[in-house]
DNA sequence: CCATTTCGGTTTATTATATGAACCAATGGT
DNA sequence: ACCATTGGTTCATATAATAAACCGAAATGG
């Protein structure tokens, strides 16, 4: 592996659950020696991609991220747009709903919205890493990917997230031929047990998927109405979203 | 330099004016050599940080970079909390506000907003980079930055921007001094013609300086009673800023 | 319509750079 | 008082980065 890939793949480690990571803790879960951790946290810093923060120089993600990241919504504002109808989405359907985009081979949280309808709801988290195969959200996208992402996802073993994931490949890809027929992708426990999610693609600069747009609620909530609301809803959505960043969905799906 | 700081070095070519880079441009820009930009973008895009578009494969900022803004947001939210008050400041003062970022010894935009209430107003540009000497938020930061940022940029030879520009560091030394007495910094036409700003600094996590809020307006419009509640009215947001994001204006600078 | 330039991308021998084991000094818990 | 752990450093070794030349394709222009 490059040294550059290196260093970019320590900023992985990163997330919500733990923002805040020592110089061994990074050595020790990166596989790479201290010194060279070191060498290249410190690149990472030099250019305020992380910063030391307290007495025991834990590093976090620096103030460096924010300016690329204002440079890129001013090109591809989808957070500022799914901001806006997460909201409206959340309000009109009374439940959790979130955008998730793609990078690479990962599907992550952009931004979410309540619903303060109901007492309880299913709660989401920033910049969460969702799994392809065992959330509505990764269905959809996946199901609109070109043929490298999806060989790159399912060529891997499959995490049993719980007792409903699905984790054979060849199922998978079954569910991906009604997905791309229906126009959505549904889930039910596959990722967290007691959340039914529906979820639809969103696609930007031509018919290229960019992520997805969801609604969660809790199992026990969902009756058929419910269900059929949620599915119109997030599919109405997802296509205004998709108008708006200028991309067209795919009228039939490759069948390749 | 270190092959790391290479590639992240390459993401600075990128800007509001220049969102899209080809690959020969940018070996020119960098000067580097373009095989060794070339591995250096792959490795980039690998991880999602640029992606390339378009049939002359162009590369601009990639999705990658969102997780890791949305992850520094939910630990230290400078930008969506600056997004509430830049708003705030904006209807209240009627001229175009704007809140800047430290990274490294770089100062740029994270967020502005406009006033409806004249015709003509300052604009702004998003991800924009300040320089220090010659802007009011530049100002206001540089006096409470640390001594070795503060040598960082005045040991460099100043950029002329305008005629007003000041461009001897021993003057803006003594600028400096006299910013930390008042609590704010002025500039009149020193980076832009006609513009006239009050800036003050923005505090976080201690007394660590990590940004500024500035009110900019046609230098025609600012009689002595706008100055003065321009100057107020900056200083009470930068307060409240810098309270909500657990910082703390140190009571009396660095006399060093 | 052919010649030229420019583009993104690739190859390969050379060389500069990254690496990792061992080692500090400092801190904190037992 | 001791041991374990932390962040950080050193330096010989080996690996990975580099730069010039090259390629095919697509514009450019006479």
């Amino acid at each position: 592996m490059g040294t550059t890939s290196k260093a970019l793949s320590l900023l992985r480690l990163f997330s919500n659950s733990q923002p805040d990571i020592g110089l061994t803790e990074l050595s020790r879960q990166s596989g790479m020696n201290k010194a060279t951790v070191y060498r290249l946290m410190s690149d990472l810093a030099e250019h305020g991609f992380v910063e030391q923060i307290g007495p025991d120089r834990l590093y976090r993600i620096g103030p460096g991220v924010m300016r690329l990241a204002v440079l890129r919504e001013a090109t591809v504002p989808l957070r500022s747009i799914a901001k806006e109808h997460v909201r409206a989405l959340a309000d009109e359907v009374g439940e959790t709903t979130h955008v998730s985009q793609v990078s690479g081979d990962e599907l992550s949280t952009l931004t979410y919205a309540y619903s303060a309808k109901h007492g309880t709801r299913v709660t989401m988290e920033d910049a969460e890493r969702l799994p392809f195969h065992a959330t509505s959200s990764g269905l959809a996208v996946l199901t609109y990917a070109n043929a490298a992402l999806v060989h790159s996802i399912l060529s891997k073993p499959l995490e049993r997230r719980t007792a409903h994931t699905i984790v054979d490949s060849r199922q998978i890809k079954d569910e991906m031929k009604r997905i791309s027929i229906r126009g959505y992708a549904e889930s039910i426990s596959g990722f967290e047990q007691d959340v039914h999610s529906v979820a639809a693609p969103i696609f930007a600069g031509g018919d290229m998927v960019c992520g997805a747009l969801a609604i969660a609620a809790p199992v026990g909530r969902v009756n058929e109405a419910l269900r059929l609301k949620m599915i119109d809803a997030v599919q109405n959505r997802a296509r205004m979203i998709t108008e708006i960043m200028g991309g067209a969905m795919p009228p039939s799906p490759d069948p390749a």
